[in-house]
DNA sequence: AATGAATGAGAGTTCATTCAT
DNA sequence: GATGAATGAACTCTCATTCAT
């Protein structure tokens, strides 16, 4: 039991350090040998948890984006009346993005480059399924303008990551009246006005 | 004149392929050998016209941002009224991104990694003044929501670099509704509601 | 005793698996950790029975060259006239070659490259004295050419292991009338002419 | 032309220390940097001239192949009768195994491990053809034995190769006399006995 | 201005060997 | 005796950069 505890503690250790370091300075600038330092293992010892690198990262955001969706639904139940599963699910988004920064800004940066492979991607596209099923259930009772599944996601979801990195970056800071603006500035977007 | 030309020909030449090289494999899996040979010169030749390979993103990024800026702006003038003019440069730079997506796919992957220097970063925004000048006009009329510069970014602009990676995955396809459908989102999102 | 036999087992397995993975890929080629696995023990487990990597391949060498020659002179005994004898002794080596290729395979490969220390070298020579003494006789008694013991080797017997590959490597196939030839050619290069 | 001749004695000095290295170690067991310092060159600088390793000895291979065939029949022609024209040849191969042990080393120990890959195995084997042909009228005049290329090949030449290897190893000196009673033995052994 | 050849430094990865259990 | 986990050292190969021409 507790050799098995080790084991689970290197893996986590590595998926942290790579999380870090991909995050400060980009996948290829990377080395394994930094993140085996930052794990506190040798470099070989990585393969013997992950094939090569590639299969680390994508590894990583499988268990990263699997986190990010536990998160998101934690509170929600599917019984809950549109608007307001709809505000629940956008509060813990917007909570995970600034209480988890380093694990949404890993996320952010798989999502916009060719660091990850395309499985990988899909797999972690899978567990979003409660919020698409909210906006089918919107968009039936008249609540939710009838968009396709991206361009709802792209105006009510995603803007959060813009505003998460700016904030990492120094840029901005997300207080909470921001965070109440870009809630409404979301609702409005996708919400069918009366 | 004739050597001028051929020197800005090359000088284009190597930004075009980093341009195609780092959208395509990422700025550290794309070696200097291969973008000069895209580019058809010799690796020591990039060095005549760049420092280094950072200093060839970095001035590759300003130089795309300008374009992009350039092409937004180009229809608008100040004398338009808030919302038409937002219309304008909004229809613009969804054209850009739709048109231009090898360039704003670029645009897309250097915002979202620590690929660009913060310096060139903070060159490459100067240039979205005159569409900041028209949120705060808006703000005055009353006619736009009075938040920060940064979220109604990130509401009516972002979500189209978010639509444009996804079309360019393959995963949606943007016809002219879905165009209008998101500029509606998009200026639902910021404009004071009646 | 049944631990015993078991500690006997596991060393076979691992000479086996020496054997045939040397052959197939060269001794540097063959990880440790290989030779483990088809022998169905812990990498760990090889340094209880050998030293080394090295040590492995020492023994395996020692142990096959001494199978080599029992085989050889299984039938053959001191009384027999040379013509013989000679016959007899060069019967059971090509039916070694041929029989138990992966030896006589495992064999050449080491007497044709660094891989084996000279000691062991000299100790898998020393069973061949039968063939030596046998020789010996033949030049006294005039029907065998009186050349050095190298040479006989040379012309009598070593041609079998160039055949041997030959034929593992698919280029020719031995069959009774090429044996029959072969061992022509061989008594012919060595046997006094009358 | 002083560039291109500076390039052919980096690939030559490339060549050479692969030879030797390989000769003393063994392939797997020689380094690309061990080579690398022998030849005077970077690391790097090998892959300018070979794709990689396995590349590397197999073009040294046929490259020694190529030298050992032209040197066996430079002073050979058609016109010979089979006799003379096979003493020839014969002498000119034991002159090149040991005058140019390295290289004939070289080849033997190629021609017994799983070191070249099959393609550069048969490219090498492309050159002996004037052998051939000669055995080919040799047996047609019946002074030759009606064996097959690959069984004279094995008592007429191949010995060559051990007794060089013995020599080399220390344990034989090839001097005249032995030569003589090698080409007696040689020519024995596939000579049609009258 | 332009280059092809060259390279030092460092990348990802493997492996013979050890050690706590 | 037997092991699976762990590792330091070494491997092959790549790449940003330089330099003689």
């Amino acid at each position: 039991m507790a050799a098995l505890q080790k084991s689970i503690d290197k893996r986590n250790a590595l998926i942290q350090a790579t999380i870090e370091l991909v995050n400060n300075d980009g996948f290829h600038a990377t080395p394994m040998s930094k993140i085996a330092k930052m794990a506190s293992v040798s470099p070989a010892t990585i393969y013997l948890y992950f094939d090569n690198k590639q299969d680390l990262v994508n590894k990583t955001y499988i268990e990263v984006k699997a986190c990010y969706t536990a998160y998101a639904f934690e509170t929600y139940d599917e019984t809950m009346p549109v608007e307001y599963g709809f505000k629940v699910i956008w509060k813990r988004i917007a909570e995970f993005k600034i209480k988890e920064s380093a694990n949404a800004l890993f996320l952010a940066q798989c999502d916009n480059t060719p660091m990850i492979d395309e499985a990988s991607r899909q797999e972690g596209i899978k567990h979003l399924q409660p919020l698409l099923d909210l906006w089918a259930r919107g968009k039936k009772e008249g609540i939710i303008k009838p968009l396709s599944d991206y361009l709802l996601y792209a105006y009510a979801i995603n803007p959060l990551s813009f505003l998460m990195m700016a904030q990492n970056r120094g840029s901005i800071q997300l207080t909470q009246l921001e965070l109440d603006q870009a809630y409404e500035a979301a609702w409005s977007s996708i919400k069918v006005c009366k």
